[in-house]
DNA sequence: ATAATGAACGATTTCTTGATTATTCATTAT
DNA sequence: ATAATGAATAATCAAGAAATCGTTCATTAT
């Protein structure tokens, strides 16, 4: 049962090649996906992919960076709002909550690949930390240029707003807790981040 | 191979099927032990360690908890210290950190226990998390209580550090990083934490 | 009564073997 | 030259058989 593939004329053989195991991926999983398949979906002989891709983990990760460079572009969005950076911060941790969650929750086996991928290409997962991290750490800095945030080290700051943010980004952790449960902690984390322990007088 | 044992009046012979069992886990691993080995260190059959626990998983939940009380010792101590609830907050994650990543590094098959019991036995773990934002909560209301704090509602505010605190507290995100530079990243947190984000007259 | 055991049983794990799969390359089309 | 293929190979996977393991219980010791 192949599902036949139409290459218009705009759509590069990659692409195609792309989409299709991105067909099988989402349906039947990572593993379970043949490169004989995702050939036959193309009209073409395994052999050919490899015209067009190093191996099946290469394939695997283009889509798999794909998908978390579609987190990231939701993200910028978030960033780049017009509205004060602290609710800018709990919306990002809330936006990279809902990611995660709906993926785990919707599409299982894009979870499943892109977990696939992350144990064995760190790179991947790297890039997109480090995407995640330029992002927060602009926040941050528009924070402090509209007198919002009075932060030394943006970077640093970033980068621990991050780790704090964890829990919300590991597909792992969604079993524990109802969406809306996590989506009450994400407020509560970023309020806390947000506000500080530290007594102060009052404004 | 049996490392015999000899029972001690003061043991009870159910303490004594526990030691057996946890120098089996140390050296083989939870699942690599059998019954008859544990049975065989202690002289006598798989049958009668059934006179004293339901099973072989209560057994390594026993010993799970165990494991995990010992760090909430070490907390305890930590959240009763004579220093600012500043600097034990600090601590709190250091110390947790250093629990979770010694023990990975130097103890595999002990993490692998207490992953594995993690797994099927809800309660260890929901029974930990209690036990630590008991801790963190009751530190949170010292800060408040000396003046250090002013925080409305400490349980909630509980609750959020221990989220932001999650990737110091398990095993699986070990590997990324040294312990070096964990501590550092733990460091920061608790500083963001404490300090928060938004402007305010410096004191 | 209490403590302990060996034999018996499903359930799980390990092992073995055959079949699939990813990948390469010499060869064939265009 | 460029594009594509079928056949070959080594690695991985899957299914079934064999062995091991956790657990129970009727029976034996103390």
């Amino acid at each position: 049962m192949a599902f036949s593939e139409n290459i218009s004329s705009t759509e590069t053989i990659s692409d195609t090649i792309l989409a299709a195991a991105m067909r099988r991926f989402e349906q039947f999983g990572y593993s379970k996906t043949t490169m004989a398949e995702i050939a036959a979906d193309c009209d073409m002989s395994a052999a050919n992919i490899y015209r067009y891709f190093e191996n099946k983990l290469e394939i695997g990760a283009r889509l798999a960076r794909r998908c978390l460079a579609q987190e990231c572009a939701a993200l910028t969005a978030v960033v780049n709002a017009a509205t004060p950076a602290s609710s800018r911060l709990e919306e990002f941790f809330l936006v990279s909550l809902r990611f995660t969650y709906q993926r785990w929750a919707e599409q299982p086996r894009i979870t499943e690949l892109v977990e696939a991928i992350a144990r064995e290409r760190t790179d991947v997962v790297q890039e997109h930390l480090r995407a995640r991290k330029e992002l927060v750490t602009k926040l941050v800095q528009d924070g402090n240029s509209n007198g919002e945030f009075s932060v030394d080290d943006p970077q640093r700051c970033a980068e621990a707003i991050l780790v704090a943010g964890t829990l919300f980004d590991v597909p792992l952790f969604m079993h524990l807790h109802t969406c809306e449960k996590f989506e009450s902690m994400a407020k509560n984390v970023a309020d806390l981040i947000l506000r500080g322990l530290i007594s102060r007088p009052m404004l």
